[in-house]
DNA sequence: GCATGATCATGC
DNA sequence: GCATGATCATGC
């Protein structure tokens, strides 16, 4: 031991993460002489300040020093939350460094602040609790990470779609769906602030590199899930998730899907397919093992969605969402809706058209998100059904005619599938759903 | 032919 | 038993 006596090294890496790794399993009450928060509502970031000063017993810093200087490591703390039951997730995403405009345009990726801020991280996961003294968070892990190798050329990818819109004078139009593991968050203490940018007089909202949370989520749950990489031929190596998807799936364009499931090996001794045959089928396309997730979709928190559209180009089905709770609806703001959230989501459609002999056939493999131009119409159909919770008429749907995107509909075992609701008798179970028209705008018409 | 309500099938 | 994805049924 040298350097300091708090009980490690600071000019060793491997004595600090011995040390980190003594939390595991236990609170900050339990290992330091931490005081009671000051004010219990500011708790934001109270359990990484706790553990650099009472624990590590530094004082944080908010310049671009290490944490721990002499080895150049970054101390970083992340909540983790239960979902369901068992299932683990990174509650936020994992803020790296503040983005300066004016010096980003000039930088090369691997010589980045941001490379140079995550090439060497003490990541320190806890159990988020809500209500829950930060004090009592047990923590779940602490060990030293970095990007690996195989994410480079896609958060790379992603770098350069953010920093080259900021090369273009575009930085207010920045927004975190534009990527997929790394985005460009806003941060700042309240919304109205606003920073310049080198190529434009517009305004744009400060923003900082972080790792999304469905990443973090890929990568906390790295050593515990079944989870499998596609392996890449030495020609794939440099294709982006789309092209090398579109690539394998190629070979199958024009397959009716009894051929295709066929040709896969996915058709049962009786004939019939399974009926998660569709999920199966892009594993079995990429080369993933039928009972694992696809790393690269997990990490891009990418879902698998088979469409079957009609000779017209409209789909079969509208896409619906889980079931909504009638209390929540009344009270939550659409930014804080689950609905908000299911609208984040990245798909991956598997698309068959129906032929004029009646067969669907594979045509295409796209990846949708919502666009954030149609965020806003969403956001009109949950108001207006949360208009309707409020007045007591939760029996009333927002009818697909009256939105572009979405409408609002039943979706339980049958009439009787209820849940109560503030203002009268339980209502059957709805959900949200995409409208069949603005998914076929949305598909729009795709090559043969 | 489409919008809307209703229900089925599967897996955990 | 329930959530979820998938699909059917009916009436305009």
């Amino acid at each position: 031991m040298s350097a300091n006596d708090h009980g490690y090294d600071d000019a060793s890496i491997e004595s600090i993460t011995e040390y980190a790794q003594k939390l595991v399993g236990h609170t900050l009450r339990e290992m330091t002489d931490a005081p009671e928060l000051q004010n219990p509502k500011r708790r934001r970031g109270s359990f990484g300040n706790a553990v650099e000063e009472y624990y590590f017993k530094y004082k944080a810093n908010s310049n671009q020093a290490p944490d721990f200087p002499k080895v150049g490591l970054e101390l970083k703390t992340t909540p983790m939350r239960h979902v369901g039951s068992g299932t683990l997730v990174a509650k936020e995403r994992l803020v790296i460094t503040m983005i300066d405009y004016d010096t980003v345009v000039d930088e090369t990726f691997a010589t980045s602040t941001l490379m140079n801020k995550a090439s060497s991280i003490l990541l320190i996961a806890y159990l988020y609790e809500k209500g829950k003294d930060p004090l009592d968070y047990e923590v779940l892990f602490a060990d030293t990470w970095d990007i690996p190798q195989e994410d480079l050329p896609q958060i790379r990818r992603d770098w350069e779609t953010v920093v080259e819109k900021v090369r273009a004078g575009h930085a207010e139009d920045i927004s975190g769906s534009d990527t997929l593991y790394l985005e460009a968050c806003t941060k700042a203490a309240d919304s109205t602030i606003r920073r310049s940018q080198p190529y434009s007089d517009v305004p744009a909202k400060p923003r900082a590199w972080a790792l999304k949370a469905s990443y973090m989520t890929a990568i906390e749950n790295g050593l515990l899930k079944r989870r499998q990489g596609i392996e890449r031929t030495e020609e794939e190596r440099d294709l982006g998730l789309l092209e090398l998807v579109r690539a394998r799936f190629k070979p199958y364009i024009g397959l009716t899907q009894r051929e295709l499931y066929v040709r896969l090996g996915l058709a049962k001794p009786n004939g019939k397919f399974p009926k998660s045959a569709g999920a199966l089928v892009t594993n079995r396309v990429l080369g993933i093992d039928d009972d694992n997730e696809i790393d690269e979709f997990a990490k891009a928190g990418i879902r698998t969605k088979t469409i079957r559209l009609k000779g017209n180009g409209m789909p079969k089905e509208a896409i619906s969402f889980p079931a909504f709770n009638y209390f929540e609806l009344e009270t939550t703001p659409f930014e804080d809706s689950d609905f908000y959230g299911y609208l984040q989501q990245k798909w991956l459609f598997v698309i068959y058209r129906q032929r004029d002999d009646g067969e669907f056939r594979l045509c295409d493999v796209m990846f949708w998100q919502m666009p954030d131009s149609d965020i806003p119409e969403a956001r009109r159909c949950y108001e207006q059904m949360q208009q309707n919770v409020r007045e007591g008429r939760a029996d009333v749907s927002v009818r697909s005619t009256e939105n572009r995107c979405c409408h609002v509909r039943p979706h339980a075992r049958n009439s009787k599938d209820v849940l109560p609701q503030p203002h009268g008798a339980p209502v059957v179970k709805k959900c949200f759903w995409l409208n069949q028209s603005y998914l076929k705008e949305e598909i729009g018409a795709r090559p043969d």
